[in-house]
DNA sequence: ATTTTTTTAGGTCTTTCTACCGAAGTTAGC
DNA sequence: GCTAACTTCGGTAGAAAGACCTAAAAAAAT
């Protein structure tokens, strides 16, 4: 009896090269692979029978993310198991897919055995994050004992997302309607929360946040 | 007579991928593939009368970048040919590589078939940029058309490199051994050369063009 | 209901940035 | 060889940023 799998990748050629791997093993049958994380969401509701094992998925899609993804599947479908691959590696999206109940993460630098190994040890029904994934994970949580997780207030948000498409402090303070004195806490503020030096930092990150577009 | 290929990329499954669908060809043979640019750069040094036809090529690499490596290949061996299979698809990283000789070039998201017609086409001596290439490519260089390119001098690099990461003038000054008129000038022409208002903009730039990891 | 956080704003002072100016030696392109 | 571009440095001056401080109303959290 194979195992069902179905696969979701933007990348098309890196699509058909998981395609080729999963195909000279015996034990796997794609099932589906799609480069649009919406297909599968679709799939899964119009075919709610199929037996479907492991589903494997990027992040970055398009139209619908894998994280997002993930949510809806796992909403509706406990039993179906998770896998995630990609070239991401922040802690934060790490943190986000561990909330999400993922059930196991390879960067796609990894070799092809650890895939495999992944995808046996997730169908056995234990979690697979690959060392990679755990050492980023575990330094950062431990080296943030303290500093804790930074959040910014939604005002803060707005700030440096301003700062960073390169307004002035006037020009700031002109459109949020505040003195420029209160713009020069909110930097101030932002600087030392996000521990950086000046405006080259900021921008960086928000660029990182994604508050504004690269 | 089969065509030798050489493959880089850094990411392994990626890697793994194009592996086997080039396999499943019969007309292409992979003499070596590789995480990082690097190795190429010294195989190529030690075996120069080694018969290559292709390299095909991952723009962003840890050690050495596509964009380097194929300035290395070109350098020495006009008569091998180069595709570049990416994601960044930014034109001015396609100014860069049309700068520097490349012969193809792919996202990452194009199907197997467009891969193998770029092969192919390269191998027959024609250039081959795939239709999301051009498209950018035009639509920019349309729009852009009073901006010309943008070119940074060494220097200009060395410069807005160290404003991106966070050093003030001064500090700028002291490691570049300059006065800090100097590094003033340099940062007042790239403003102006990159038509951007301040910091935030030189930043952003600087990433852009990876000058600095994000 | 009380405490904490957020949002707002002011003052002072130093440093840095940005905008002008000019200019001279070096390198590179034609 | 000439010209253009690059690299270097100087002055002046004003705007903005960054380092300190305090502080109070509003909102959120406990």
């Amino acid at each position: 009896m194979k195992y069902n799998l179905i696969i979701v990748d933007d990348h098309k050629m890196f699509l058909d090269g998981l395609l080729s791997i999963l195909n000279s093993e015996n034990d796997y049958n794609v099932l589906l692979s799609s480069k649009d994380g919406s297909h599968i969401a679709k799939y899964l509701e119009i075919n709610p029978d199929e037996k479907i094992d492991l589903i494997i998925t990027d992040i970055s899609m398009p139209q619908l993310d894998g994280i997002s993804l993930n949510k809806i599947i796992k909403e509706k479908n406990q039993h179906i198991k998770t896998l995630v691959v990609s070239m991401h590696s922040d802690v934060e999206m790490i943190d986000d897919l561990i909330e999400n109940d993922v059930d196991g993460y390879v960067p796609k630098n990894a070799e092809k055995e650890e895939l495999l190994k992944a995808i046996q040890t997730i169908l056995q029904g234990e979690k697979y994050f690959s060392k990679e994934i755990k050492d980023i994970y575990l330094q950062n949580k431990l080296s943030n004992k303290k500093k804790e997780s930074v959040k910014l207030t939604q005002r803060e948000v707005e700030v440096i997302t301003l700062i960073a498409q390169e307004f002035t402090t006037q020009e700031i303070a002109d459109q949020l309607f505040l003195s420029k004195h209160t713009v020069e806490s909110y930097r101030k503020n932002l600087m030392s929360k996000l521990n950086v030096r000046n405006v080259a930092g900021l921008t960086k990150y928000a660029l990182k946040m994604k508050y504004i577009e690269h």
